[in-house]
DNA sequence: TTAAGGTCTATTAATTTGATAGACTAACTT
DNA sequence: AAGTTAGTCTATCAAATTAATAGACCTTAA
């Protein structure tokens, strides 16, 4: 399960997806629109705002906007930032790979193969729901 | 991430599996040759035995071993069992559905849009690495 | 210069994870 | 029947992680 952190980001990140015309948006309205405890919200998107997602205006007027396109953040790269690796374990992951000490030949490792798939298909799958692609999938699924 | 429990979960199955010819196989000695607490071990292999996948003998000559045959025994099952679903989402899971409050219209949420896909992508490869073809890829691979 | 709105630091409660200890029960062997 | 082997059950615990809260502080626009 992605932790709530994720979720929320998630959350908060279409909400200024779909409101990216009237950016920038203050923090305390997407914490209501969205149900997210305000406080818990303002350490997110600061943590969006460092990894260069966001960026931020102070004063009156101001709140998030995004720094990217919408097309260019997708949630391979949101839950990295929030939850660490997307893999199931350590020894298929590429920035946090540990071995596993009871593995004779990781290289014949049947589970490890079976979970170096199941990752390569899921980072697959996240890179390509960026913010863009999540928007157009409610459109057409609400025309369904 | 899984799990050590499932971890340890899977290296004590497969290890009977490829032991099967000698069953029964005492705790001590997957613990030692898998590099497993043997008391967490105990625990482990308990909830298996609950879960009609091991059985065990006890006294002199006992141990424990496979219930069912190796290709009736999966990843997907297996993972489930400690670490409960396998969705990354409340929302797309099957036995542990849970509603997300802020949600509109489920039907059309375009984030579970995409973590159904996953979720159904994962458990699909989960399914298909029973103990038997685990195996049967560590021969594959060693020939490589 | 004042109100709006983001930033930073600390703390905390709850939950989950990983592990350990010890008493107890069942079965095989002599 | 006694002794040994091996699984079973109950309780407990430390550490890590997750989710959330509080409050002081800094910036900027009007």
């Amino acid at each position: 399960m992605i932790s709530k952190k994720t979720k929320y980001a998630i959350n908060a990140l279409v909400y200024l997806t779909k409101h990216k015309h009237r950016a920038p948006i203050i923090i305390s309205e997407i914490a209501e629109k969205e149900h997210i405890p305000q406080k818990f919200l303002e350490a997110i998107l600061l943590d969006l705002k460092k990894a260069a997602i966001l960026s931020s205006k102070k004063g009156k007027g101001g709140g998030y906007y995004l720094l990217k396109e919408p097309s260019e953040i997708n949630l391979a790269d949101v839950m990295r930032l929030f939850d660490g690796p997307i893999a199931l374990l350590p020894c298929v992951t590429y920035k946090y790979y540990e071995r596993c000490e009871e593995c004779k030949d990781e290289a014949t490792c049947g589970i490890r193969d079976v979970f170096y798939n199941v990752r390569n298909r899921t980072v697959e799958m996240l890179k390509d729901a960026d913010l863009a692609s999540i928007v157009k999938r409610e459109h057409l699924l609400s025309k369904e």
